[in-house]
RNA sequence: GGGCCGUUAACUCAGUCGGUAGAGUAUCUGCCUUUUAAGCAGAGAGUCGCUGGUUCGAGCCCAGCACGGCCCA
């Protein structure tokens, strides 16, 4: 027994292996695969509603198939619920229809099961539409119980670790993740409708570029090197528009090796997309359409209901920049934001704790974080980010200490980053090596220098501009989702023991 | 990393002042041929997250740990 953990087994899935053995030892079929299906729950309902007279009379047969999940037994007959992944519905057992053996069988199934169904369609006295069972056929037999039917599946942790339990016992979370789904498709339409190409770029790299976070190492063993998960895959994409592919995007999913919250998933879904000859601007006219596209489609509305707050998403929306955000909706002196040292009193004075004490641009960005964005409900774009915050971005025509960019809030929560992409190779280059210095000063997250990029600029990149935005975040907007666990199939989780 | 809360039957949850562990659903047995969380009668089911401590005695008090939730950083 060295090594063996000696597992107690609970009572009630005791005694459901062994009628599992004992069905198995009465030679049979508890996975057989050769029941064919010819309607599905929804086609089946969509007939009740197209043509009951025809059901009636002519009394067609149906073969359908799908897990029961309630079982009411009386003495000779029974009504079952079953579930296909269209729909719900109930059918009617009786003794004398499928005969002694057929049902002596059902007796010895349970809730979770999965069965194979042969009937025809009629009305019980309530007048809801069941099916009368002909045949049967036991297609799957379960061990483990499900939950109980009633309260459901409710503690997090088990929804989360076994999430197959939580689609099997919950509709909110089928339909969520049916949601995203869509929302997913949207996008992608969207984007397929304004002539862009989609494109998959390495998750593997040399260099982790694109955004300032911590990476995921791994490790290649031929080529004796370590790589590392992508935090973005921007760079890539960039080197596509030098390529001539003026208009991409990739739905990507991205890493992060940084802490795990309601916010934080270490890997996440990102839209990005890159649109030559265009502006930082015309992304923000473009981001509009394509969120009230999106939300249109999916909920039906471009006003949709988050937490406590209603939120229009129909644009044009709000544009601020950063400086008159921070005075008009922060409650900043004006006189402060040229002042390092004033501004970090401030923050020490109105008891917001300033970890990183970078350059003013990083100040002002980190006071932001802490006074403005919990207050952007509504959708509003902000702009003029100083430049040493924004090492990818084109420098303003009108004032060059700052950046033609964006930020896009909705819901207090950082959604999308966009701007006008800087193409000047000479300028990059002097961007990343004074990213360099602040990692040698020690911002862990600042960026690598990345040559072999630069000497992608040096052959031409075309005017350009480029975002990214958050798919979970977006999801938890239009699904009205509290923690991005929700909105993730199979989020993060420790494991247990 | 810090604070607060949680972890008891398969699921959802009670558990008083520290005194041998409770309910509903589910399960099992019996009855029941139109139920809607079906009903009636009966039965079984627990390493109270883990490890220590205090105590005659701990689900309950104390300490540490694990996992989870919320908030803060």
């Amino acid at each position: 027994m060295t090594g063996l953990i000696m597992v107690k087994t609970s009572e009630i899935i005791q005694k459901r292996k062994d009628k599992f053995d004992t069905l198995k030892q009465s030679k049979l079929q508890l996975f057989p695969n050769d029941f064919r299906v010819s309607h599905t729950v929804n086609e089946i309902k969509a007939l009740v509603e197209k043509s009951p007279e025809t059901l009636k009379a002519d009394s067609p047969s149906f073969a359908v198939a799908g897990r029961m999940v309630a079982i009411n037994r009386f003495g000779k007959t029974v009504f079952i619920r079953f579930r296909d992944r269209t729909g719900q519905l109930q059918a009617y057992i009786r003794k004398d229809q499928i005969g002694d053996e057929a049902y002596q069988l059902f007796k010895q199934l349970d809730v979770g099961d999965f069965v194979g169904l042969g009937g025809e369609m009629f009305q019980t006295k309530t007048g809801e539409w069941t099916l009368f069972v002909k045949e049967l056929q036991l297609l799957c037999k379960t061990i483990r119980p499900l939950p109980e039917k009633f309260h459901g599946l409710k503690d997090p942790e088990k929804r989360y670790r076994q999430r197959y339990l939580d689609l099997i016992m919950n509709a909110d979370a089928r339909k969520l993740f049916v949601q995203r789904s869509r929302i997913i498709q949207e996008i992608r339409n969207f984007f397929l409708q304004h002539d862009f190409l989609e494109v998959e770029t390495p998750m593997m790299q040399p260099i982790p570029g694109g955004a300032e976070a911590e990476p995921f190492i791994t490790h290649h063993n031929a080529l004796g090197m370590d790589l590392y998960l992508r935090i973005a895959p921007e760079l890539y994409l960039k080197r596509l528009v030098v390529g001539g592919f003026e208009r991409v995007f990739e739905i990507n999913r991205s890493f992060r090796n940084e802490g795990i919250s309601t916010q934080h998933n270490p890997e996440f879904t990102m839209l990005e997309f890159y649109q030559a000859y265009a502006t930082f601007t015309d992304l923000m006219d473009l981001t509009e359409q394509l969120f009230s596209t999106v939300s249109l489609a999916v909920t039906g509305s471009t006003n949709i209901s988050y937490q406590d707050d209603t939120i229009d998403l129909a644009g044009p929306w709000r544009r601020i920049t950063l400086q008159k955000a921070l005075v008009d909706i922060g409650g900043i002196d004006a006189a402060l934001l040229k002042d390092k040292d004033a501004l970090l009193n401030f923050a020490a004075q109105s008891g917001i704790q300033m970890t990183k004490t970078g350059r003013l641009g990083k100040v002002i960005t980190k006071l932001f974080d802490a006074v403005v964005e919990p207050k952007l409900i509504q959708p509003t774009y902000i702009t003029g980010y100083p430049v040493e915050v924004s090492p990818l971005s084109r420098r303003s025509d009108h004032e060059p200490e700052i950046t033609d960019r964006f930020e896009l809030f909705i819901g207090g929560r950082e959604i999308a980053n966009g701007f006008s992409e800087l193409n000047d190779p000479v300028d990059q280059r002097e961007r990343f090596s004074q990213q360099v210095e602040s990692r040698t000063a020690g911002d862990q997250n600042a960026h690598l220098m990345d040559h072999d990029y630069i000497e992608a600029l040096e052959y031409g990149m075309p005017p350009t501009a480029g975002e990214g935005i958050g798919i979970d975040r977006l999801v938890m907007l239009l699904t009205d989702a509290d923690s991005i666990r929700e909105v993730i199939l199979f989020p993060h989780m420790k494991p247990r023991d």
